[in-house]
DNA sequence: TATGAATGAGCTTTCATTCAT
DNA sequence: AATGAATGAAAGCTCATTCAT
């Protein structure tokens, strides 16, 4: 049996498709998702012609959607790592926190500009994607709850106070350009994992 | 004294603009900012052609800048009776988050348009309107602080915290448009009640 | 008979046309033919709606050559007064010179305007106006050739050479806004009748 | 040495900018420099979007600069041609005359279409090429004022009666379109020739 | 007469896409 | 695969004019 047998894309291909997502996301980060058009994403790419992107990708659609999925596998992968061999869901859900919150602030600039597209994107056509983002926090506050380490609140929407806490971080980033996003990192990390501690804990006995 | 002698905007054109304003909102909401253009909105408006939006506003940033201070200006003033003779900072804050997460859940499509132009306006431009917005959250906190009444917090960031959390709403109606949005707002509010007042409360003795 | 019951424009109209053709002629001669819009005249003469001008005017083309018609009766009354009694053909060309350049150093804006409306219309529809500019001059000329005075060149050409050169002293002034126009005007003046006089008079005996 | 490896605009671009160029100058000479829309310029050139000539040139400003880099490059290299090799001023005059009369004469269409931006410009910004219009042929005129070839005028405003004589070409072909141009033409230069002459060569003794 | 709101055509520019090479 | 030229739709804005009051 021959792997090679079965063509998929070309390696050159691969990493047009990378150069162009590359600079997708430096043009949403840096001007925004409204001005990030073709043309001034081919201008960052230092491509010749914006239908290099149209030939690339089937449409603006999928351009972005490619950012998003790229994301959700970077901090997937990021996070499977973290969260390896934790029982607890307590523990879990501080290393969630941890985990994306680190995660941010090592990647401000996809931060940033995904923020704009998963916002746009979930108001205008009401995304399922939220789902994607909130199932995994929503999941480990209900195991909790049945584990009888958190109080019972309602998941759905702890997590998506959570999820919304978490996604905050380069909203502040933006905002204070002059804060060094890995250490203020650090500092929002503590202040979310102290409240939501705080949120979802069993209420401490006399 | 001659009030008459100073002629203000004529009733016709405050109506237009209100007109006008409403159906941005409204297409804003529906669409999303990107899609909203003067010819989206003259059609939902049922106006006869796009140059009478430029002819009753500036440009687009008057026509997006009003929709915010009509929503600073309703807002503020839904609070101002609400929070009118609350003492304590513990109290104010629950007035607060109440007070907002009322109005968000009794006027949903403005705070989505609204939302939507927020989001993207902090994005691109670093706004200082986020300290408008945070601003007076951060004060009660900090007095709470004082008052002995709230722990030891990062109040700048707790403010944002909050401030995130109050804005979500719109995003979980938005998700959600099987939810009736003003008893969906009422367990939203209870949810993140809760949630604020074990964040921030100091622990309570043995 | 009663010159009364013959009603002409009224006494506010033709003071309105008039404050409206001031503006439209300070207007055109500021910011260019180009730009001086309904909505700019309308501005700088402090109207209240653009739709005043074409309440008084017909269209753009009478307000313009409203402008024109005044010009003329305005320098044609001036020279009349200077060309009173002026019995030979060269003496008349020297008034006439001297004139119409008085004049211009007198009225630079009007001039400015007026220039930049008759090049236009010139160019663009070929206007007869022209003749009515040059014929005064042609007639001299020829009168001066019948008499002796002046040489056989083709009047026609030295009528529009004339002209030109008399016409040349507002784009002087307009690229030269450091000079005082009233004493420019007199030595422009000066070189323009030598060198017109040197041009047609008939050789000088030995 | 690679000449090759420098790659300038493509042989496609310089024709298309050279089709939508001679486009602008029919257009402006045929209906006037403010109904020279790039809608009536892609109607003539035959273009199917008025868009192709914002892809070719960044805006309006730079096309009309094009018609006028292209009109000083045609005329100075025709000049270049016709006066190398002269000695005296006066000569020198002579053929700067009849050269840019000559010039004139045989491209009317490009001449009317230039006088209107050129004069517009003139007016409306009180541009410096009117330095490089009149420049040339000032010197001539002070050499030979040096040369005691020409009487002691005032150069500059004779350069500027020189240059509106030879300027007014194009208005007499303009009023005047039953006149075949290259024939009036060299009537035109005869007359100006021996005007200016006359205007500027010392006095002949007795 | 005067006002200011309304109208629709016009403007230049930008956009994502398509196409021939 | 890549290029750059071409396309036509859409954008926001300005314009002169019309109209009801």
């Amino acid at each position: 049996m021959q792997a090679k047998s079965v063509k998929g894309p070309s390696v050159t291909s691969v990493a047009r498709r990378r150069q162009i997502l590359d600079a997708a996301v430096a043009t949403i980060a840096a001007e925004g998702l409204a001005r990030a058009s073709f043309a001034a994403i081919a201008d960052r790419a230092g491509l010749s012609s914006v239908g290099l992107i149209s030939y690339h990708f089937a449409g603006r659609d999928e351009l972005i959607g490619q950012i998003v999925a790229d994301y959700y596998a970077s901090i997937t992968a990021s996070l499977e790592d973290r969260m390896a061999g934790i029982g607890s869901p307590a523990a879990a859900l501080d290393a969630y926190i941890n985990g994306v919150l680190a995660f941010i602030g090592a990647h401000p600039a996809q931060m940033k500009a995904l923020t704009e597209i998963f916002l746009q994107g979930a108001m205008t056509h009401g995304r399922i994607e939220e789902d994607a983002a909130t199932g995994p926090v929503e999941d480990i506050l209900r195991a909790g709850q049945r584990a009888g380490e958190f109080r019972l609140f309602d998941a759905e929407i702890m997590a998506a106070l959570i999820q919304r806490a978490v996604d905050g971080l380069p909203f502040l980033l933006a905002s204070r350009p002059e804060l060094e996003p890995q250490s203020f990192a650090q500092r929002y990390a503590a202040e979310v994992l102290t409240t939501f501690r705080l949120a979802t804990r069993v209420e401490p006995g006399p």
